[in-house]
DNA sequence: TCATGAATACTTGCCTGACAATTCTGCGCG
DNA sequence: CGCGCAGAATTGTCAGGCAAGTATTCATGA
């Protein structure tokens, strides 16, 4: 049958192009967590070959988008509530470095600033998907504004899972995108005003909230299964 | 002809003993930097297939521990200040997050007091690449006995970096191995007495000791060339 | 009927071999 | 002495294949 040769790649190499392809289909969850991805599967949807689709499954494994172990099919994960908390220590970590940083120069990345403009654009008409993606875009533009190359190295590695939760839970939205919207706000004002500590604080505040949230989503609905740390560290 | 197959693979599987074997002699300084590293060469080395090594390699770069850009063979880095500042700041930023953890439980993680005990045993003895790995190995401790997952990775990756330019120093050491222990101590003092503030503090100075030892070195020697930043992120 | 074990299909790990595209190197020419 | 160009070296990608491990199904025995 004529199953493959239907989702089209991008521009670039042909291995990034894949990459980010299905990075993007797993984020948008338009993969289902705990669905199975076998490497002749992407192999056969985009038409390339098995060894590049198995350099792409070991690309997103090793960002978090994809688990798996020996000789086992790669699945996308849901995340747990231990799993969300972790993610989302790990996250302050990284934020509250870079709005401290920052704050401590008192300047605003103007990258932060247009990602927060059109945050407050897709505020009420645009789709879901839309909103999450200028959600990201601010943060990633306030880490990034630190300039250093490491810092947004990782934190590029959570927002990618962060993106992932957010995205599976997609139907279910309860937020209300102008109230995070303000919350950013009061990061910004507080960077501008050299303030590190009320930064810091009110950007801890932005975060547990998301954290809350998406704790709570996940027990009303699917509790569903945790999956078992994959290994343990020697 | 018999020019392969000379460095012994250890006893995992093979793709994952490749990776290990060599990162371990890029980390050493075995690998000089600025040596370029091609899949052939590393593939007849150790008599593997090309795609093998070429899958190692292109980990070893995920992990900062070699720069390649497209078409290009890849070659170890050597770090310049800027990058060692760099560097610096995203080990402090995950390294004070985990002292500050422990401290507010006032848990001190076993294996650093192992860690911390097997440093002042290799203190006068020991060969300076024991010295090292016990140092790492105790600050790896620290950070893994947070237990998060997420933190210990992003960690795993900063200290691969700090290993290979410390590596890179191996021959000049000036540093006198007790006292970074003591540092290690009081760190640990403030973590007991559950002093979150007292612990980042001393993390803090330890620290930068460290990095002001190796700019200092950097300095006084080979100034040489600092590669610029190979990608500008978008 | 249900549980247990064996045979089969599926999937991944790794290999050989090959061709195209790109980058690097050295040589000759203006 | 600078410049461009041909050849060499290196990587990107592919095809095909075998071995080994995992999951699934089916048949057999209690």
């Amino acid at each position: 049958m004529d199953s493959q040769g239907s989702f089209p790649l991008g521009p670039s190499s042909l291995t990034e192009a894949l990459y980010e392809s299905v990075r993007k289909r797993i984020v948008n969850g338009e993969i289902a967590p705990g669905e199975k991805l076998t490497e002749v599967r992407i192999a056969s949807e985009y038409n390339v070959a098995r060894p590049t689709a198995k350099a792409c499954l070991e690309r997103l494994t090793a960002l978090g988008l994809l688990r798996r172990s020996v000789h086992k099919t790669a699945v996308v994960p849901k995340l747990g509530e231990d799993e969300i908390r972790d993610l989302y220590f790990s996250r302050e970590t990284v934020e509250r470095a870079a709005v401290a940083a920052l704050a401590r120069r008192g300047v605003v990345p103007p990258a932060a600033v247009r990602a927060q403009a059109a945050m407050k654009a897709a505020a009420t008409d645009m789709a879901f998907e839309s909103q999450v993606e200028a959600d990201i875009a601010f943060h990633s533009a306030l880490v990034a504004g630190v300039g250093s190359r490491r810092l947004s190295r990782m934190h590029e590695v959570i927002l990618g899972e962060v993106h992932l939760t957010m995205g599976q839970f997609q139907a279910h939205r309860t937020t209300h995108p102008m109230n995070v919207a303000h919350e950013h706000d009061a990061i910004l004002k507080a960077i501008e005003d050299a303030d590190p500590e009320a930064a810091q604080q009110r950007l801890t505040h932005h975060l547990d909230q998301a954290q809350d949230r998406l704790i709570g989503q996940l027990r009303r609905e699917g509790g569903a299964v945790e999956e078992p740390p994959e290994e343990a560290p020697a």
